[in-house]
DNA sequence: GTTTGAAAGTTGCAAATGCAACAAAAATTT
DNA sequence: AAATTTTTGTTGCATTTGCAACTTTCAAAC
């Protein structure tokens, strides 16, 4: 985001509390919320992290998305009819802040600063999201594990103003997050070093050397 | 999006003019906008179509997003350095909404009804994007062209509340849509006939016999 | 410090997919 | 109405990928 937001600020004022909004702490591997009933919920991870997860069909459970400090989720982002059960999972101890996206347009009665500041804070979050959106889906759009990799990895390198870089995931989320087998991924990155494209040194620090 | 907010009306308050916004009409194959100077613009479509295209390695042009009416879109969504020239191209004879973002935060002297209906419309229109982009990213994420096609039948169907509906994009732009080659798509089209799955008649009208 | 579980790493093989190269049909343009 | 372009439809083949089934390494819990 090129404008000077700054997130934290919004955030704490967030938590100077107003009537409608809530700020709740959940233990690792506890049920935040569930995305059956469409509520219009918007939540943001104040602390710690969580993933949206899914039962798909076969009943086994996958990731769905990955929400850090400062990321925003809801049922109002994902007003999709996918038939499979979608909840959010904390990972760790967190501590989260939820509230209905009607205050957004209704102000509550006694204005309070809170309502002033999600106005122009809120879609800051969103815009940052979408950002991000639209960067899963130039990477999910590579046709091959190559390609998503090498696109990846050079977003993370001009990112870090570096050829080197830490990836910011562990290998196996990687492989999600690009929707690739792991196996095959961990085939393709042993090529791509065999190529001399990367250097791999330690835990998951990466050097692109084209 | 399950709130009253009515996009028409929001977008036609914003067109009573506010001297921070400009509405431009744009000729077939005319260029809207590039992305190359990072400038925080917001463009929302008001009449038309529009396609953001880019210009990968190779020099051949593709598809990367559509946009349609009352979309929104611009360079602040996408705050991503891929070194490819993006640029924003007329379908059809279109309108153009288009802003920086910094008057959302910075109100204009002259205090106009247009920023304060801003303030309310753009992030629901935002809000519509992220559902939009998140809808694709499910439908990205499935590893095989049938889970694709099958998933994005499913939810055509049940935003038509029925198993017959007319495919809003040409096969080649859903291939294009899905990340996947054409031809083994309508290969695996051909499949899912052969299998009774689906039942396709006529022009891009298909229906689920699930 | 030992146990337990998760993450990383490896491989063979069958299946899915992209690519190339077409032909036919439909839609636009001239 | 003819010409041109776009879209749809088809097929063989080489390549890529997912899957299954492991081992090893690393980290967390007890």
């Amino acid at each position: 985001m090129k404008n000077n937001f700054k997130i934290e600020t919004f955030c704490n004022k967030m938590m100077e509390s107003c009537e409608k909004m809530q700020i709740k702490s959940f233990e690792k591997n506890e049920i935040i919320t569930t995305y059956i009933v469409n509520r219009n919920q918007v939540c943001v991870v104040l602390e710690g992290c969580a993933d949206l997860m899914r039962y798909d069909f076969n009943g086994n459970q996958m990731v769905v998305e990955k929400f850090n400090k400062f990321d925003v989720f809801g049922e109002i982002f994902y007003q999709i009819n996918t038939n499979n059960e979608l909840f959010v999972l904390a990972r760790e101890k967190s501590k989260i802040l939820s509230f209905n996206y009607d205050i957004f347009e209704k102000k509550c009665k006694k204005s309070c600063k809170f309502h002033d500041e999600l106005l122009i804070g809120l879609p800051n979050l969103v815009l940052t999201k979408v950002s991000d959106l639209n960067l899963r889906i130039e990477l999910l759009s590579k046709k091959t594990i190559r390609d998503k990799l090498i696109s990846y990895f050079k977003i993370l390198s001009e990112n870090n103003f570096s050829k080197t870089f830490t990836l910011p995931l562990s290998l196996t989320d990687l492989a999600d997050y690009l929707s690739i087998d792991r196996s095959a991924m961990m085939r393709e990155l042993k090529i791509l070093k065999e190529e001399r494209f990367i250097n791999k040194t330690g835990k998951n620090k990466i050097t692109l050397l084209t």
